[in-house]
RNA sequence: GUGCCCGUAGCUCAACCGGAUAGAGCACCAGCCUUCUAAGCUGGGGGUUGUGGGUUCGAUUCCCGCCGGGCACACCA
């Protein structure tokens, strides 16, 4: 293993801890960066964490701590600083290692292994396959990407999952949809009802479907409207009497019609989200879980254990026996599942998969939702806190100073394919990233299309870039660099551009534990600019060979390290620019 | 009304499971290209962290009350 000045300095104050407070010796010992560099390359806050315990002064309980401190070649001086913080500097050497470690381990530097191999689960997107995915699909496909890249990344057996609702009333609408809008293109005309889908992607599988099978489907609209017409007082009544109609006229078409539509805009969906550089393992349909019986089954299983109770001709989940807000039904009246119940089937078939830890992302709108699948879970005898749900806020989109308006069933939204192809992908997935998911992100085109230097993935990239740059020019074998010698790196840029690379590793950990991969782009940011600083301020391809060397291979090491997280967030590293 | 998220520089956002003098970018002002990519760099001004309390060595962070914004409260998905 490589040597890390972080764990060899909570070593050295363990040691120390030992001798003073032997009985606190296995408390936790914190080492930060410090954010000001006065305060040396590393601080631990231990004595003040003990001071209460103690009751003892933190100051002389540092100062104690400082003199039992193992001598140790990596550290050229230690002090107490502030009300007791223990602040050490590290030798020139212990911190120019890392460039060393970095090439060597090239694209797994900064792989953890944190995770332990631990299976885990990301569940994202799942959009129901009803049209095109929008900007707010953007964001929860990007993040989860990330996300599970990170964790990947961090250790962990990821499987990237989509769920298809496949299943429901929502589909039927979309095969109405398309069928009205087909026999309208025979002069079938009927009205075309408000609540079903509007976008020009219905017409254009409704033709589809007349280019490949002709009149087949054509029905009179007059004996749709017989069929349909019940009450035109309720809209959505009004809805469900034309699916009735459809499924009762058209038989098997209906079959084919439903599939049709289905596969047209999953297809659509898995193509659009692959170019957008977001691959799945797993597509899980939730008509498989009717299919299997699985969902039956959970509701079964709910009702042996005593969970379920009949009302109004309804099964009833008691879910506010687990914190919920109020009971919820599983099962209408009219027999049919809701959608909680197979989503209730899902989960169980996911911990039934034996994931050790399963991530949902899902829309913000869903937070209410949580109580009542944790609930099922508990009542199902599961391990609920096996489940994290993450939620994604909405993203509002901004042409300068104009708000973009926005509504999914209007049929007036911006598609994600859309605004990839006005910003481009890289743009896209790191914007995206530029926001911790629980905030509501406005993504602004304007500034995301700008190239200029208030556009923060091109800074990364740039960075990224010009080191490519500088190596083609010098012209060497990348092999050469091993040879480098790092005592030559004594400049102020050049020791703090090592800190920050030797930080990545840890940047990775945190970022996967709190599920926050908008912070590699933060860390990414602040990496680039301690290059361009750099790279101002020194020049690289000097006279001098050794010197020129071990330039060179801070730089490739700088460049490797932004390579590492830029792949993270699904986001090129351009060789030039 | 109840629950969740949020409130930090003029704007957009950070702040490492409670740490030291709250940091970046944009915008504004003043500088840096005959030398490795100016999509870059250097310097400057800019703050009662919405507000009032509490917890303690220490609070942007944790707890409570207000104010303001967003979202959710279905036998829809």
């Amino acid at each position: 293993m490589a040597f890390d000045p972080k764990s060899h300095l909570t070593d050295l104050l363990k040691s120390a801890l030992k001798s003073v407070a032997p009985q606190h010796k296995d408390a936790a010992i914190l080492l930060e960066r410090p954010k000001q560099a006065s305060h040396g390359d590393f601080s631990s806050n231990l004595a003040l964490q003990l001071a209460r315990a103690l009751q003892t002064n933190p100051r002389e309980i540092a100062q104690r701590l400082m003199r039992e401190l193992p001598v140790s070649p990596w550290v050229d001086a230690v002090e107490v600083a502030g009300a007791g913080f223990i602040n050490f500097r590290l030798a020139a050497a212990a911190k120019t290692r890392v460039i060393e470690e970095i090439l060597v381990r090239g694209a797994d530097y900064g792989r953890s292994r944190v995770g332990a191999g631990k299976k885990m689960q990301v569940e994202f997107v799942s959009a129901n396959p009803t049209g095109p995915l929008h900007v707010g699909h953007g964001r929860g496909a990007a993040y989860g990407a990330s996300l599970a890249a990170l964790l990947a990344f961090a250790g962990y057996s990821v499987t990237r999952e989509y769920y298809v609702n496949d299943a429901g009333r929502q589909m039927d609408i979309l095969g109405l949809s398309c069928w009205l809008r087909y026999l309208a293109l025979f002069d079938e005309l009927l009205p075309f009802p408000g609540n079903a889908y509007q976008g020009g992607y219905v017409t254009e599988m409704a033709r589809q479907i007349a280019a490949a099978h002709g009149r087949d489907y054509v029905h009179p609209a007059a004996a749709v409207l017989a069929c349909a017409a019940k009450s035109d007082a309720d809209a959505d009544a009004h809805l469900d009497g034309l699916i009735k109609a459809a499924k009762d006229l058209l038989g098997e078409g209906w079959s084919y019609i439903h599939q049709h539509v289905l596969t047209e805009q999953l297809a659509d969906c898995r193509a659009d989200l692959e170019e957008f550089g977001v691959h799945f393992d797993v597509w899980f349909s939730e008509r498989s879980l009717y299919d299997t019986g699985m969902v039956q089954m959970a509701v079964a299983v709910l009702e042996s254990k005593g969970h379920i109770y009949l009302q109004d001709g309804a099964k009833w989940f008691r879910s506010t026996s687990f914190g919920d807000e109020k009971d919820r039904v599983v099962q209408r009246d009219n027999g049919l599942y809701t959608y909680f119940a197979s989503d209730i089937a899902y989960h169980l078939n996911k911990l039934e998969r034996g994931f050790d830890k399963i991530v949902d992302i899902w829309g913000a709108d869903h937070h209410g939702y949580i109580p009542r699948v944790k609930g099922a879970l508990q009542a199902l005898d599961c391990d609920a806190g096996k489940l994290d749900v993450a939620l994604v806020q909405f993203v509002s989109l901004w042409r300068g100073a104009e708000k973009v308006s926005m509504s999914t069933r209007s049929g007036e939204f911006v598609t994600l394919r859309e605004l990839r192809r006005e910003v481009g992908n890289d743009a896209c997935r790191f914007f995206y990233m530029l926001r911790k998911p629980e905030q509501a992100l406005d993504f602004d085109l304007d500034l995301a299309k700008s190239q200029s230097n208030d556009n923060p993935v091109y800074y990364v990239q740039y960075a990224h870039a010009r080191v490519r740059s500088v190596l083609t020019q010098w012209g060497g074998d990348a092999a050469q660099l091993a040879a480098a010698d790092p005592a030559l790196l004594t400049g102020e840029r050049e020791l703090a551009l090592c800190a920050r690379l030797a930080a990545f590793p840890e940047v990775i950990e945190e970022a996967a534990r709190d599920y926050a991969p908008h912070t590699v782009a933060f860390y990414l940011k602040e990496a680039a600019a301690d290059f361009h600083s750099y790279y101002n301020a020194e020049r690289i391809l000097v006279e001098d060979a050794a010197q020129r060397l071990a330039r060179l291979a801070l730089a490739a090491a700088l460049s490797q390290v932004l390579k590492n997280g830029l792949n993270i967030l699904g986001v090129s590293a351009p060789e030039s620019m």
